[in-house]
DNA sequence: TGCATTCTGTAACGAGCAGCACAAATATGG
DNA sequence: CCATATTTGTGCTGCTCGTTACAGAATGCA
């Protein structure tokens, strides 16, 4: 192993930190000097670590989204339709609710990407979000082909409605919204879920 | 009516168009040469108008603002509590998807307020909308002390529960979801909610 | 016609932005 | 202990940002 003076920070350490940022103020309203001062580094270490501010916030939204696919797994392993539903929205209320400080309320996903310029930006924060989307909706095929859900419901719609659940219940959590009150909306959420899935 | 040299511009259409930009591009990423020449004036001029940024935006929000209510007012003369819930997401779908240009997708609430770096802009933004969540809430208490919704629901659940819902699939129209779609998704919110309140 | 008033266009201001050049510092391999 | 490689801290760059000073142009009023 080749090696000059080591680096003083961890790596991983300083994504989560330009994390917080990121999630805080969104990927504009973060500058680098609010980057480098929350991860306790000096610009040209920064630069020379990931490259610039678009590739940073890159590797954050890759750091996140293992994170959110290692939870959508978690979800898509429920044994029902409904299962997977309820697995799902009660684990945004955990994940954007009540934190307790360790990550900002609400979902990087809604307060980076939303109001953003930066096309490059939005598009590839959008392009993660509709891969959690995917993975409901092949979830969903898979279960209408097992008989779990009735053949005339529509996987995609099925999916586009919990993710437009979980989206506007992560803007209510950064708004401020508590976990008692955001598990009680997803409790209506899934009692419509389910009775559209029995039609009586 | 002292009058010196005429405006060369109308205010209400300026703010037509800032509203635009602010749409497309949130507060922070819509500089201010974006803004005066989708307008098509100089920043004096603008300066002159409407103070600064911070004050046009706001100006801007008070303009989409006054819409919306009145949109919320239509919804909330619907007789029953169904009924109001089902004109409120079926108006949000005309309202954020397939706006055929008019407007760009999706809300001007999540589109410049979510990812905001300064808080009095996103503080204000939120107001607006804690606003419509209250119009809700309130409308279902009277339909509770009417007996249209049963004396065990909660109107604030209710009410936190659509306004959920509404942003979720404005969220989704700005990433391109179509109209016949979110109407789909509207009609699963729409199902869970009969069903919630009017329990078998 | 002259004066007061208001708007317009040009051109600039300081501040803050992302990004970088460079030399000192700290490691490894011979 | 020297050569090489990599990171660190200082200080700067060019650019874009929001904002404004100022002079000229267009109105109403006397």
């Amino acid at each position: 192993m080749v090696a000059g003076r080591p680096r003083a920070f961890c790596t991983d350490k300083a994504l989560d930190s330009a994390m917080q940022v990121f999630w805080r103020k969104g990927y504009e309203g973060a500058s680098m000097v609010d980057l480098t001062t929350a991860i306790g580094i000096n610009s040209p270490s920064l630069y020379a670590a990931f490259g610039n501010k678009e590739n940073l916030f890159k590797a954050v939204l890759e750091r996140y989204d293992a994170r959110r696919k290692s939870f959508m797994e978690s979800v898509l392993a429920a044994p029902t339709a409904l299962d997977v539903a309820r697995t799902f929205l009660h684990g945004i209320v955990d994940l954007a609710a009540d934190t307790g400080g360790k990550t900002p309320p609400g979902c990087l996903y809604m307060q980076s990407g939303q109001s953003c310029s930066d096309a490059h930006i939005s598009d590839e924060v959008n392009k993660h979000r509709a891969e959690k989307e995917a993975m409901l909706c092949e979830r969903f095929e898979q279960a209408r082909r097992a008989g779990d859900l009735p053949a005339a419901t529509d996987p995609a719609t099925l999916a586009r409605y919990l993710t437009a659940m979980g989206n506007g219940m992560a803007v209510q959590a950064s708004c401020g919204a508590s976990a008692p009150e955001l598990r009680a909306v997803a409790d209506i959420a899934l009692a419509s879920f389910s009775a559209f899935i029995n039609p009586a």
